[in-house]
DNA sequence: AGCACGCCGACT
DNA sequence: GTCGGCGTGCTC
């Protein structure tokens, strides 16, 4: 322990509780002085209202606002050192910029087991050594316990002793060498898991690099260059250019320098294909942050990342707030994908915390897509991002374009029309396998009476209830609403109820009718509940047999499909005249993505898109000239509508169970907020109220108001006020409220 | 968010 | 007579 320089001890310390109360709370230290003196970071068991909870310290100070003598003493300290200084620095800043509170914003980004109070050990593991005695050529004792005898011999077969994972290997157990313990036969040591230092650059890795093309290594010889300071990267490449093996040979500089790289993905990108090719490359310890990961492991991950025991840290969204002893790097892979923002609580993006902690770090930071956001394709355009292109493909063919079909007066089975249903016909045909993309899982979605017109609604949301076949009922896909099918028409009792429109079901069911002979394999979130049952889909995919592959975004992204030559989209048609500004950008990525499924191998691949509106300029330009065109075109767009990333958003949501309570408390703000605005002439406009896109879900009332600003400074002031009116107002206790910076949906 | 207190309805 | 509904208020 650090021997505790005399620092006085502070007389307050200001805490962090887990609670959504956006203050500290003031507690005096307790008797016991932590071995390193009271310091930020430090967990504390306090009382709190009638309860216990575990905060941590954030202010060491001499004073505070209330009398010194009606603060309550804090009950232990937790921690003997504070908690990793950069991950304290990142949630103070995460904080502050969503606007949050820090004491939840802390609790979130700590490990189940840390804010159980659990103490953070540095990881030991335990090593047994033969003791002098039991050198001895004829120790006593043993006669009667032949195991322990041979455990001792293997033993003293090690004169360094062996960890207890090897002897546990060898079916010995922890009761046989507990027994040799108690005899003095043997001891045990505690040794540290030390960091894994690397000791010359062919060690690292456990399979050589893969050779680079000109791009790769250009791109790769930019980013050696950049190894130490701040430098974010867009590493823009089409899908297949190989974007995975400039991470690989990025990391392997990095942990060569004897640091360390974290790298988030998407969560649907944290595949066991994945983690495997980062595991069989390095020979070094690969972390990987998934949802599977009990408590214990999760604590252990956390430790050795803080700890500097694991070089490289792969994981999700929430992987973001693992603390680095030796940061070196930030990898975000398909730095796009919506999975990267929280969509509640505390709504984080990953990308940009890491844009935030690259920077604080000093770090290059490296985003990699074929479809990059506006927001960061903005910055690579104008030189704040170095912009790194990969625009050619391992394969020799050039990457599929889009086809559009028109839809507009045909006759469609389970979605699909006769033409796109012979091509499919000819795919199978000569022996390849076919994606049919549809972006709507169940039956149909919903059920129309053909009489009357009635459709089937939740009665709890403004949606329609998606029918499903396996097993037959009607649900909506916004709540967990759940109906048997009706046998005849709620309104008008006609029995001519008809599924409308296609869904997977009903598009599987469809191709399962017009090929008989060729295997049908439906891959969405209903059937793929089992753990594993999508990587034995896709293993059977892998073999190459013809087949018919019916799947939901889930299949667009990330997975390598090399015998799959025709990819059909059943409808682009959602995103294209949306409310939400956003939903051209998503739709196009999707697109796109969906698109470089095809055609990766030996084959080149086509993909048709069907949709109604075949002279949409978007969708043309899209087809014609393909993504980096559009994004062009609808940063132009932006710039000219002052959207973001020209513009800075705020997004207040407010919801509760009646309409009333949040129209009401919705006007006061809008006009509060207003006058403070006008008052103080601040450039930040406010929109709204307005109803949420979806104004009825789960039974409650959805209301927004929408905060825009030229300067992110703005921004926050008038968030800040927003968030301190409605703290004050009663009537706001009644109304579930959050502020959503940088919004990435509107719904 | 928790958790208590507090004041009005149908039950052993 | 009490168990319990959720409105209101507080947490250093």
């Amino acid at each position: 322990m650090p021997d505790s320089p005399h620092q006085p001890v502070p007389r307050v310390l200001g805490v962090a509780v887990p609670s959504p109360l956006r203050r500290l709370f003031d507690y005096r230290p307790c008797r016991e002085v932590p071995p390193g003196g009271w310091q930020p970071g430090l967990r504390v068991q306090v009382p709190f209202g009638r309860r216990q909870v575990v905060g941590v310290v954030v202010e060491c100070r001499e004073t505070s606002e209330l009398p010194l003598s009606g603060l309550k003493p804090v009950d232990a300290c937790l921690d003997d050192a504070p908690l990793p200084a950069d991950w304290l620095w990142l949630c103070r800043f995460t904080a502050r910029y969503y606007q949050h509170a820090l004491g939840d914003t802390l609790h979130q980004a700590m490990p189940v087991l840390l804010r159980q109070g659990r103490a953070l050990e540095a990881r030991t593991r335990e090593r047994w050594c033969v003791t002098e005695a039991g050198q001895q050529d004829v120790p006593p004792g043993l006669g009667r316990a032949p195991r322990q005898a041979e455990l001792l011999a293997m033993l003293r077969q090690h004169p360094h002793g062996l960890v207890s994972q090897a002897i546990l290997a060898q079916s010995f157990t922890r009761e046989q060498l507990r027994a040799l313990v108690d005899k003095g036969l043997i001891v045990r040591h505690e040794e540290p898991l030390s960091a894994t230092a690397p000791s010359d650059g062919d060690r690292l890795l456990a399979e050589p690099a893969l050779p680079l093309n000109r791009e790769q290594a250009t791109a790769l010889g930019t980013l050696h260059q950049r190894l130490d300071g701040f430098h974010p990267c867009l590493l823009h490449g089409v899908t297949g250019s190989g974007k995975t093996e400039v991470y690989l040979q990025l990391i392997e500089a990095v942990i060569g320098r004897h640091r360390q790289a974290l790298v988030l993905v998407p969560e649907i990108g944290l595949t066991p294909q994945t983690l495997a090719r980062f595991r069989s490359r390095f020979r070094v310890p690969v972390v990987a942050l998934h949802s599977g990961l009990t408590d214990h492991e999760r604590l252990d991950a956390w430790e050795a990342a803080a700890s500097g025991r694991a070089p490289i840290i792969i994981g999700t969204r929430s992987a973001i707030f693992t603390p680095l002893a030796r940061p070196g790097v930030i990898i975000v892979d398909e730095e796009h994908d919506g999975s990267f923002k929280q969509q509640d609580g505390l709504r984080y993006h990953a990308r940009d915390l890491a844009v935030a902690r690259a920077h604080h770090h000093r770090i290059p930071l490296l985003l990699g897509s074929a479809t990059p956001s506006l927001e960061t394709l903005q910055r690579a355009l104008h030189d704040d991002y170095s912009h790194l292109r990969l625009t050619r493909r391992a394969s020799r063919h050039a990457p599929a374009r889009l086809e559009l079909v028109d839809l507009r007066g045909r006759h469609r089975q389970g979605g699909l029309i006769p033409p796109v249903t012979e091509t499919i016909r000819e795919t199978l045909a000569a022996g390849h396998q076919v994606l049919v993309f549809i972006n709507r899982r169940g039956f149909a979605p919903t059920l129309a009476c053909h009489a009357c017109g009635w459709l089937a609604e939740c009665d709890h949301c403004d949606a329609r209830m998606t029918l499903h076949r396996h097993p037959p009922l009607l649900a909506c896909h916004h709540c967990d609403r759940r109906r048997a099918l009706p046998d005849a028409c709620p309104e008008c009792q006609s029995i001519d109820l008809r599924p409308l429109g296609s869904g997977t079901e009903r598009t599987e069911e469809t191709l399962t009718t017009l090929f008989p002979e060729t295997p049908v394999h439906r891959i969405d979130r209903d059937s793929t509940r089992r753990r594993d049952a999508l990587e034995q889909v896709l293993a059977e995919v892998r073999r190459g047999e013809p087949c018919l592959l019916v799947g939901t975004q889930m299949l667009a992204k990330g997975h390598h499909l090399p015998h799959v030559t025709l990819v059909v989209v059943i409808n682009a048609d959602a995103g294209l005249y949306a409310s939400d500004f956003r939903a051209l950008e998503h739709s196009a990525q999707l697109l796109e993505q969906v698109a470089g499924r095809a055609g990766r191998a030996a084959y080149p691949g086509r993909v048709l898109v069907q949709t109604m509106h075949t002279d949409d300029p978007h969708l043309r330009l899209l087809a014609d000239s393909g993504y980096d065109a559009l994004a062009a075109q609808l940063l132009e767009e932006r710039r000219a509508a002052r959207l973001p990333p020209f513009r800075f958003l705020a997004l207040l949501r407010l919801e509760a169970p009646r309409e009333e309570a949040v129209t009401g408390l919705g006007s006061l703000a809008a006009e509060a907020l207003r006058g403070w605005i006008g008052e103080r002439s601040l450039d930040v406009d406010c929109l709204g109220p307005v109803p949420a896109p979806m104004e009825r879900r789960q039974n409650r009332y959805h209301l927004q108001l929408m905060l825009a600003a030229d300067r992110r400074s703005r921004l926050h002031e008038a968030g800040a006020w927003l968030i301190a009116w409605l703290e004050g107002r009663p009537e706001a206790r009644r109304v579930r409220w959050s502020l959503d910076i940088d919004p990435q949906t509107l719904a």
